[in-house]
DNA sequence: ACAGCCTCTTACAAGATGGTAACTGGCTCA
DNA sequence: TGAGCCAGTTACCATCTTGTAAGAGGCTGT
């Protein structure tokens, strides 16, 4: 588990980012809103700790300018601003929970934990697999390279999405008729070989950086060249 | 939106419906636990807000059992207890929020609006669609009825997948040549007919309880024999 | 009750899909 | 450098999928 804190005071970001450790969390802390929004763009984050009131910017601003990149990542907001209005405000700003201090670190832990279950739930059902500029809707059925739509058949799909999924990895010929073919045998045939072929004629054949990769005498490998 | 209010103070049950029905809410109240669940059970709600303290029935109970049949509405929990072991409690609990009295109601409100907002993020993505004793899942591209599993083609799961989004209402044929063929004209053939016959062979010959029923006159509808 | 219409089913045919086979080309190691 | 192997490509064919057509059956309103 990933966490950004943002906060200003030595003291209560100390406070935030020992105890996170100590549960377990791989901690990242920034002490102005700049370096923090820099900091949640560059990395996935499964949870953001943002202070309210922070030097040179809101709180709001950030979590504002977070959200308006597309990142869905939980907000817990923190603030000394007890007043109902502040609160309301912070919510609806996009943050997702509204803490105020002094704070018990045993109920923000608690919150932070509500936050993420609920949050892992819509992540867990991942629909877009992405390989460098290639796109595969999985619920759409579509593929996509460099924004451009690609017609695939069902079974050069499926080859497709196990490459993606594996994707930098040594993908097998005996993997791929299993999880592919669902052969359990050698069909001595050069089935894959074809399929291959025809993929890449698709994917690679009109774009100059191919990303199907031959590992000779191992199998395939999706990736980009390095 | 859908909201449930389980509450036994009068009081504070008719604010709260009152306040939510003036914000565009359907609201229903339970005064105790049983009720309360058994409304939950039998209702899809969008939010559901649990007073921490009810006659006969602890509200965690309540939420447990809630979450124990599957159901993941976010649920609010209410509370004169401000003690930070029950907030903490509450959260761990199931709860996805935790709001102390007395509160405003226009933080209750954003908090209430905070919640739907992120649920409403897993539920777009939802994969499995399910009509009675069918069920669809979009990305294994798998139907299955009574827990047996069934072949559908391409077209045909298409045609399914709208039938089933649809479930309830009158489908024309007019949409399905829109949506399921991309046909913006009339064909002038019986195509529809032909893929709902084999659909039902598939789908309702088997089985006692047919679920694709003909509406003459107007189209087809994908519902449950009441 | 019957005509006319709506829907269902079955049979057939065209086209899409996916697999096999054979040939080509290139890499590797002696 | 050349033999043997590994991978790529193309052409062809079987099968699957989907649409058309025609005939049967049933509902509805007169």
């Amino acid at each position: 588990m990933k966490a950004l804190v943002i906060e200003d005071d030595h003291d209560v970001a100390s406070y935030l980012v020992k105890g996170l450790r100590e549960s377990d969390f791989v901690v990242d802390h920034a002490d102005d809103g700049k370096t923090g929004m820099l900091m949640a763009a560059s990395e996935e984050y499964d949870i953001m700790i943002v202070d309210r009131m922070l030097p040179g910017m809101d709180g709001l601003a950030i979590i504002k300018t977070v959200r308006a990149t597309g990142n869905q990542v939980p907000i817990l907001i923190l603030s000394a601003l007890g007043d109902v209005d502040d609160r309301v405000e912070g919510l609806r700003g996009g943050g997702d929970d509204y803490l105020t201090k002094p704070f018990s670190f045993t109920e923000l832990l608690a919150r932070i934990e509500s936050l993420i279950r609920r949050n892992r739930q819509a992540a867990e059902t991942e629909t877009v697999l992405h390989v460098a500029d290639l796109e595969m809707d999985l619920l759409a059925r579509t593929v996509k390279r460099a924004g451009q739509n690609i017609d695939v058949q069902p079974r050069e799909f499926r080859l497709l999405e196990y490459l993606m999924r594996n994707a930098g990895q040594v993908v097998t010929r005996t993997m791929l008729l299993e999880k592919v073919w669902d052969y359990h045998f050698d069909p001595q045939t050069n089935v894959i070989d074809v399929h291959i072929s025809r993929l890449r004629a698709k994917i690679d054949k009109e774009f100059d950086t191919p990303l199907l990769q031959t590992v000779r005498g191992a199998g395939y490998m999706l990736r980009e060249t390095a």
